[in-house]
DNA sequence: GTTGACATGTAACAAGTTACATGATTGA
DNA sequence: TCAATCATGTAACTTGTTACATGTCAAC
């Protein structure tokens, strides 16, 4: 399990309440791990009984602001230090682009790596957007920018290896 | 869900038994999907239930072998052409990174960060490996062998960014 | 006053992991 | 005959998604 050790990194960069940390997932951690708020309510619930995290400060809206206790901490140094990391890298988009060229006939292959294509750009974009606006106000906190990088960094590695299968298949007859 | 397109995936390629595909999940496709055998032995009941996937051959132990009919392969063009696909690439390795230097004191952080790197090379090394034996074995059929390309590719990305966090703490003292 | 963002929660379900369980066959 | 591998299955549990549900507050 590894949301509560998210949970736990943003809340150490910054208290928030359940809301913000959903957002949080989207925009600073969206690109390597994503969590909805039905995950994080109640994921927020246990670690407070754990005694990990504690509310901090209450505000508008019934909002409670949760911050990480010494334990909490704790608890995150020894998942990052001690314990095995889980290298899975689940990608869709690898299945998917591995399938194509070689399971379908040149005319659908050739659609759906070009939808593929498409789909990487477009998130490309996105990414580039969202650094730019990082760029532009550098007095703002972004201390998951680095996920940013890391989209920025690989998605142009799957789109190198979807264009060479494109080229491939531009050699062949439909 | 991808698992039933990923089974019916490598099943195109080549009818095969349940066992069978739970290795294939781990040694082509599995830096990329990952599937145990409690989960294909209850989805290939499923897919053979909506007359995606048929028996076709029983051997010994019991075995069955499954292909694929015509209207898997429908299915399987299908996602790959008319599907958004979910390109959410989730990353416990981009997590631990991006948390490492932000969050520890240097002393710890340069501990987990080194040992994300000697995990990263044992992985590539183990990758590297199979991409021999793969080239050594010309005959063999390695229709997924993108599957290892893409690890191969991601690894220096990643090995790459840690090295630079490793790099940003030399200049730090304990 | 009503729309939209803020804020929290639960229920039902799907997907994925770990552990338990069993039996057949091969090769040393 | 014993260990390893092949081969299949289920149960209990955790994780993750989607949908449903409710209420607060600010701005227009």
């Amino acid at each position: 399990m590894s949301l509560r050790h998210a949970v736990l990194g943003l809340l150490t960069w910054q208290p928030m309440t359940g809301y913000e940390l959903a957002n949080k997932f989207d925009v600073s951690l969206g690109n390597a791990w994503h969590a909805s708020h039905s995950q994080i309510y109640p994921e927020l619930g246990k670690l407070e009984d754990e005694g990990m995290i504690e509310v901090v400060a209450r505000g508008a809206r019934n909002s409670r602001t949760y911050g990480v206790t010494d334990a909490g901490s704790e608890e995150l140094r020894r998942w990052l230090v001690d314990v095995e990391p889980n290298r899975q890298q689940r990608s869709e988009s690898g299945v998917r682009s591995f399938l194509a060229p070689r399971l379908l006939k040149p005319k659908d292959s050739r659609l759906a790596l070009e939808r593929d294509l498409r789909d990487i750009r477009a998130q490309q974009e996105m990414l580039e957007e969202i650094q730019r606006r990082m760029d532009e106000d550098p007095g703002g906190s972004h201390p998951f920018a680095p996920a940013v990088d890391l989209g920025l960094r690989i998605n142009p590695v799957i789109e190198g290896w979807i264009r060479d299968q494109l080229a491939e298949l531009a050699d062949t007859a439909d």
